[in-house]
DNA sequence: CAGTATCCTGTGAGATACTG
DNA sequence: CAGTATCTCACAGGATACTG
C-alpha cells in the first residue's frame, strides 16, 4: 500500500520519505489538479459530451494548444474520452469517463467550500494589504 | 453574487465571460490549490500547531524559501496563523485557523477519491504508454 | 531557530500562423 | 472543424549561502 502523503518521520527512518513517490495517491491527484486548466476542463465537461470548439468556448480564455495538451493528459489518466467521427468537416467529441465523472463529487465539495468561504478569504486578503 | 465558473455563453452575451474574474470563488480557490505546495502544507498542519522546522520536515523536500512563501500566502488568505514567541532561540508556531481547518473537509474528499481511484489512473497511464 | 538574500533554470503557457 | 507548428517568455520554484 502506497503509504502516506506526509512524513511520519521520527528522525530515524529515512525510508519514510515518500512524499514525492510516484505511487503516492494524493501526490498524483494533487499533481494533476495543480495543472492550471484541469479543473476548468473537467467542470466544463460536466453537462455531457462536447466538441472541441464548444469546450474551448465554455472554458473561456484558453488557447487551442493548451486545451489539447490538457485533454491529452486527462485522456491518459482515463478521466476523459475522445471520440472522433469520420466525417467532413471533422467532428470530435470529448466526454468524461465514469472515472472522470466520479471525480466531480470531491470537486463539488471544493466548490461548495469556495462559495461558502471565499468572502472570508477575500476579506482577509484585503486586510493583508494594509 | 459572483456568477459561475464557466461560460454559459450562448454566443450573444459577452459579459458572461467571468471565468477569469477575480471574484469567481472557484477560480480563487482552485488558483490557490493550484500552487504546488499549498495542499501539502495544509495537510501537514492538520495535527495541530507546528514550528517552522517541524513543518518543513513533515512536508518533506521543500526549501525554506518556498515554505515561507507558501506560508505567507496562506496567512494572507486567513487559512493559517503565525505566532512568534519572543524568546531566544526564536520560536514560531504555525497553525490552521478555523477557516483553514474547514478546508480540510473538502480536501479529505479529494484524498479519499485519490486512495480509491488512483490505481485506475495509474493503469490508464500505463496503457497510454504503449 | 527561523528565516533572508541571491542567483539561476525549466517549463507551463501565451501569441500567432498554418493545415488535413 | 480540430487541431499542429513555432517561437517566446515570465516566473514559480530550486540551490546555496548567510544572519538576527
Amino acid at each position: 500500500m502506497p503509504t502516506s502523503l506526509l512524513e511520519e518521520n521520527d528522525g530515524t527512518d529515512a525510508s519514510a520519505k515518500d512524499v514525492l513517490s510516484p505511487d503516492c495517491p494524493s501526490r498524483i491527484v494533487f499533481g494533476r489538479i495543480g495543472e492550471r486548466w484541469t479543473m476548468f476542463v473537467i467542470l466544463a465537461l460536466e453537462p455531457g459530451p462536447m466538441r472541441f470548439t464548444a469546450l474551448k468556448a465554455r472554458v473561456g480564455v484558453i488557447t487551442p494548444k493548451v486545451l489539447t495538451e490538457t485533454l491529452r493528459a486527462l485522456e491518459g489518466d482515463g478521466l476523459v474520452s475522445r471520440r472522433a467521427f469520420v466525417e467532413s468537416p471533422p467532428r470530435v467529441e470529448y466526454a468524461l469517463t465514469p472515472l472522470g465523472r466520479s471525480l466531480l463529487e470531491p470537486i463539488a465539495a471544493m466548490r461548495a467550500w469556495a462559495e461558502a468561504h471565499v468572502p472570508e478569504v477575500l476579506e482577509s486578503r484585503d486586510r493583508a494589504l494594509s
